[in-house]
DNA sequence: TGTTGACCTTCCAGTTGCTGGAAGGTTCAT
DNA sequence: ATGAACCTTCCAGCAACTGGAAGGTCAACA
């Protein structure tokens, strides 16, 4: 199929998997007229990718996911190592996202936001020991 | 002050300094030598944007309340519209996170994590119709 | 005086993960 | 035959820096 078909059956669009082919993800064959042609199983890896993504993995890790998912031989540890490690960085975002939260909020509330010129917000990104 | 003391003092890399000034956000004076001379104002700029982006406000918000910081006659409204569209970015972002760790979390707990091969995280980034 | 080493300068390239656009070839329907 | 809707490659750009090369300057020390 082309990658017009391939981007809606993925999800993802033309352009991305253009891109993911310059990066080596995938490769799929080219008909005589040069355009490329996806098999079921390119669309199955390109699906993998999407929600690999989408799950937060960076590129980088989607490639090492799609080696291990392509190496019968591997062992579950392998992967679960990974996802462990997406883990505990997504809870470090997450922690570091409600401090952020947390002070901002603080001076959401303490600004008054009429048309007087003081602003905590101001004063607190000027002046604070932070 | 040289650029080495500028970013002592306000805790940004000379080369990220360097490149605020490239994109418009400050203008030191230039000595003799054509070496960069930082005042104490310059400094303090410097110091509201490390503040700024650490609560992570983009490069052109740092600009805005930069600009807001610097007038005046402003009024505290213009900023806390600014800081709450904010909040409600960083609050989507957590909520996306959280998500993320749910379902992360969940392929993680189903995974033996052993050498066997069979192994659900992958079999979820392959089959699921996600 | 020379020379070392720590500064400083500019400029160019790379990072991540795409996205947009230009310029052109192919296919298909009418 | 003509037009739309595909497809191709290549080049440039986004954010927000970061690294490195090649070279100028300055302060200290022998």
């Amino acid at each position: 199929m082309n990658i017009g078909e391939a981007s809606e059956r993925s999800g993802l669009p033309s352009k991305t998997i253009r891109y993911y082919e310059d990066i080596g993800l995938i490769r799929p064959d080219r008909g005589g007229n040069g355009y490329r042609d996806y098999a079921a199983s390119d669309v199955h890896k390109l699906r993998f990718l999407q929600r690999s993504r989408g799950l937060g993995f960076s590129v980088e890790e989607c490639r090492q996911l799609l080696a291990l998912y392509e190496d019968k031989s591997r062992a579950s540890a392998d992967v679960k190592g990974i996802a462990e490690a997406k883990l505990s960085e997504i809870d470090r975002k997450i922690r570091e996202l409600t401090e952020l939260r947390h002070t901002l909020e603080h001076l959401v509330h303490a600004c008054h936001g009429n048309d007087r010129p003081d602003c905590p917000i101001l004063e607190e990104l000027s002046d604070s020991a932070g």
